[in-house]
RNA sequence: GGCGACAUAGCCAAGUGGUAAGGCCGUGGAUUGCAAAUCCAUUAUCCCCCAGUUCGAAUCUGGGUGUCGCCUCCA
């Protein structure tokens, strides 16, 4: 079985081949930092993580870097709102990001570079450009002259001459940078600085960084000229991923990434979730209305490339999703004292006929969406199972073989970064009523049923629910109970 | 106008030449005093439309139609 991946850069799937062997350098476009994520952000964030823990699964060693653009004109806007700085708000929604990112349950990159930080890097790039032709000063700001790059356009598929046709009055007559440059579609390495903005020193003045250098400078300085896989949103393709090609690559003269993945844009009502059409929703905003995983839920069922629409019914249905993989993942610690086996072992299998179902839809680009069916197969399984033990108080499946299935759901569960806590089994503790007390109320209930008093049983039934105590009645006027 | 992606049941969604995964919702039966829970069974003769290639196509080719993204900051 062999990975395949489709490159935005070849418009194909490609069989999935690294520069050094067993090793991936991956490089994501985070955000930039002047509010608070909203689940766009979220699908992003966590599509990647996942693709990071499959290749780390499949026995890679992952180096993932994802930046945070913290110098730009959206957040000195919202630190003249707020009367602070850019830093203070740089700070504020980085620690509202990572807050997010933990209720999501999305793992850690190993390192997030900040523009702020990566000044020197930004400069000796421009530098480079300069000195090379491919970058020229105006005002004070410097430009990137996309015309002296003959492969402009190959990742998005442009030429400039289409560029330029299609933007027919549109592009910046208003715009003042437009003024300065040699050709509408040079774009801005350097910017001189504003009166009362934040600026660095530089060889062409005081002044900041354009966006797209940053991600050049920092993929130089993290991992190198090549590096395998380059992600990010798919609207990030252009202009932000052609011109950072543009950038690194009239420097080195290599590729700056063998791969570019993109993932597709969250849809509200036939329009991209975004910040300027308001149509957005905020992870904190969702999160107090449904559960994490079950967002994780919602955005891993649909392959990651394809658009995803967002609506609240679609969360709900993720909702009671997730409540059949999470009963599935509960199982070993529900009955496996009952079964005779504990917890977990943290070996990975890698083989079985399950596993592998499930590395053959995964190896295929990334389908997550094929490779839950395997866990939804197991965990309904597993329930199935759990209920014939609770109903019958035994199961003809050999525990061992129930024990690998739970192994093998756990597994895979976390490769998908769906993990549940054990205790949610026990929160019988707190309910404060005795097995006694259980045992009487039953006694009691049954007792009314004998004297066809349903009133009074129907009663107490509901007490007992209303405590978390599930009666099941059986064939010959048995009760049984337990809590859920 | 240019470039690109997508179109599968009530809804979400896999499937890239061999006769339609999975999830949610629903339905019928068993069981029950009634419920709940559970068990069993069941839900697309067909994959946007038309034409073609093939023994055979949802899957390949050509032509339509529709939806979305990018072309401007954007995950």
């Amino acid at each position: 079985m062999t990975l395949s991946v489709y490159n935005t850069l070849t418009r194909s799937k490609e069989t999935f081949q690294t520069l050094e062997k067993n090793k991936v350098r991956m490089y994501c476009c985070g955000i930039t930092v002047y509010d608070y994520c909203h689940l766009g952000h979220a699908r992003t964030c966590l599509v990647w993580d996942v693709v990071r823990r499959y290749l780390k699964w499949c026995g890679y060693e992952v180096q993932y870097i994802q930046n945070f653009t913290d110098i730009d004109d959206k957040i000195l806007n919202r630190a003249r709102q707020e009367g602070t700085s850019m830093e203070a708000v740089s700070e504020k929604f980085i620690a509202a990001y990572f807050e997010d990112m933990e209720h999501l349950g999305v793992g850690k990159a190993d390192a997030y570079p900040r523009a702020t930080h990566t000044l020197d890097g930004i400069k000796r790039l421009v530098s480079e450009l300069e000195q090379k032709g491919f970058a020229y000063p105006a005002e004070g700001d410097v430009y990137y002259s996309v015309q002296k790059f003959p492969e402009y356009g190959k990742l998005s598929g442009r030429k400039l001459e289409d560029l330029q046709a299609g933007a027919s009055g549109r592009v910046g007559v208003e715009d003042p940078e437009a003024s300065k440059k040699q050709y509408p579609f040079d774009f801005a390495l350097w910017k001189a600085a504003k009166e009362g903005e934040p600026a660095w020193e530089s060889p062409w003045g005081n002044g900041r960084p354009g966006w797209h250098i940053e991600c050049s400078a920092m993929v130089r300085e993290r991992l190198g000229e090549t590096i395998d896989i380059h992600v990010g949103g798919g609207d990030l393709t252009f202009p932000h991923h052609e011109n950072e090609i543009a950038q690194s690559e009239a420097v080195t003269g290599k590729p700056l990434s063998n791969y570019w993945l993109h993932n597709g844009m969250i849809i509200v009502e036939g329009k991209k979730m975004s910040k300027s059409l308001g149509n957005f929703i905020t992870i904190r905003e969702l999160l107090d209305k449904f559960e994490p995983m079950a967002v994780r839920l919602f955005i891993l069922q649909t392959q990651y490339r394809k658009p995803l629409d967002f609506t609240e019914e679609a969360l709900a249905t993720a909702t009671n999703s997730w409540e059949t993989l999470k009963e599935g993942l509960l199982f070993g610690y529900q009955y496996g004292k009952q079964l005779g086996f504990s917890i977990p072992s943290n070996a990975s299998s890698q083989s079985g006929e399950l596993i592998t179902r499930f590395k053959e839809a995964v190896d295929d680009d990334f389908n997550f969406a094929g490779g839950l069916a395997v866990l939804f197969e197991i965990a309904k399984n597993l329930i199935r199972e759990g209920n014939i033990l609770v109903h019958e108080g035994k199961t003809k499946t050999a525990s061992q073989e129930l024990a690998a299935q739970w192994q093998t759901l756990i597994e895979l569960a976390g490769i998908l970064g769906f993990a549940v806590q054990p205790e949610e089994t026990n929160s019988n503790s707190t309910g404060g009523i005795s097995d006694a007390q259980i045992e009487a109320l039953v006694q009691q209930r049954n007792e009314a049923r004998k004297n066809k008093n349903y009133a009074e049983s129907d009663r107490l039934r509901d007490e007992l629910q209303a405590q978390g105590i599930t009666l099941i009645d059986k064939p010959g006027g048995v009760t049984i109970w337990n809590r859920s």
